[in-house]
DNA sequence: TTGGAATGTCAACAAGGCTGACATAAACTG
DNA sequence: CAGTTTATGTCAGCCTTGTTGACATTCCAA
């Protein structure tokens, strides 16, 4: 309760002591952060009438083509009527196709037209183009941490949607 | 333009190759986490019927008593209406005080009442625990890369704000 | 003292979350 | 084969939290 509690860890050699105020800083640094994070695709969206919502369909649809929509819904953690209401946009806008399953004619394939990889590479350039600043400033033990605290911070249903990820493009 | 694109960077004795396969996946790791980290105090805001907007505001106030709204929306980055929607529920509700400037009587001056305290103690506490739990399983050296890192994708507005709360606070 | 700048409030609108209800089609199960 | 479950889509309506526009108050400087 107190705002002066601490909490050592041992750390191999070294030991941590985690004071609220520590931690009040790393809360701060993420919200700052992500904001940063999001700016640059925002600012693109707002001139195409889309949203950060539209931005994360495109991307995961773009990372794992073919995907269903459940697959995708259960990744960005929204209900479907949410995420319809975003793709039928999308693919009314000419930038998502969405193919019946061929083994299971229930499931919808969605894939990027060419246009909407266009987009695609608009977006993730501007937020890479941060990314890379960021990760060349700090140097890369910090980056091997910085993603090392990330992971750890995640649910671990999201962990594990992270992995898939990763092996995925890899 | 090709996905194979790599940037060099000389590291000191290391030569670290930034593919955009690994920026995407710090992008990914970005947004599943900051799912993680708003996902405790979300669930606890729910059962009052606030959200993520009077969180924002409650922490700030606790973190800087008596500051102004204008103060608080450029450090929140929203519009002043939007903030002010927020603040008045607050302030019916009564957990946030507002006094009128002594110097300059356009001035709001903002404050948490002890309901107000009340209710920031329990968000950060569910907030920090994880940070506490990420921190701790990443270890020392890991924890200060993660903040270098948000702190260089920051935009250099935000950074001045977070520096300036980092030495408020210590 | 008057006009502009700063500050804050109220009203109305839009995006994008949510739930509930329901339709359809396909797949599965007894 | 009949009935149930699963995957998807759609409609309606609600809430939060962004936005702009209009306006009142206060301060300050010409």
């Amino acid at each position: 309760m107190a705002d002066g509690r601490a909490l050592s860890i041992n750390s191999g050699e070294n030991l941590l002591f985690l004071t609220d105020e520590q931690l009040r800083q790393g809360i701060e640094a993420m919200f700052f952060a992500y904001r940063g994070f999001t700016a640059d695709p925002d600012r693109i969206l707002d001139d195409l009438a889309y949203g950060r919502a539209h931005h994360r369909a495109i991307h995961f649809i773009n990372r794992a083509p073919g995907t269903t929509v459940n697959n995708l819904l259960n990744l960005l953690g929204v209900t479907k009527q949410s995420l319809n209401r975003v793709l039928r946009t999308l693919i009314s806008d000419g930038l998502v196709q969405s193919r019946i399953g061929k083994n299971d004619k229930r499931e919808r394939h969605l894939y990027l037209t060419d246009k909407g990889r266009e987009l695609e590479q608009t977006l993730s350039d501007a937020q890479r183009a941060r990314m890379r600043a960021a990760y060349r400033e700090a140097g890369p033990e910090a980056v091997a941490g910085f993603r090392t605290v990330l992971e750890a911070m995640m649910d671990s249903e999201m962990r594990r949607s992270f992995q898939r990820l990763k092996e995925t493009g890899a």
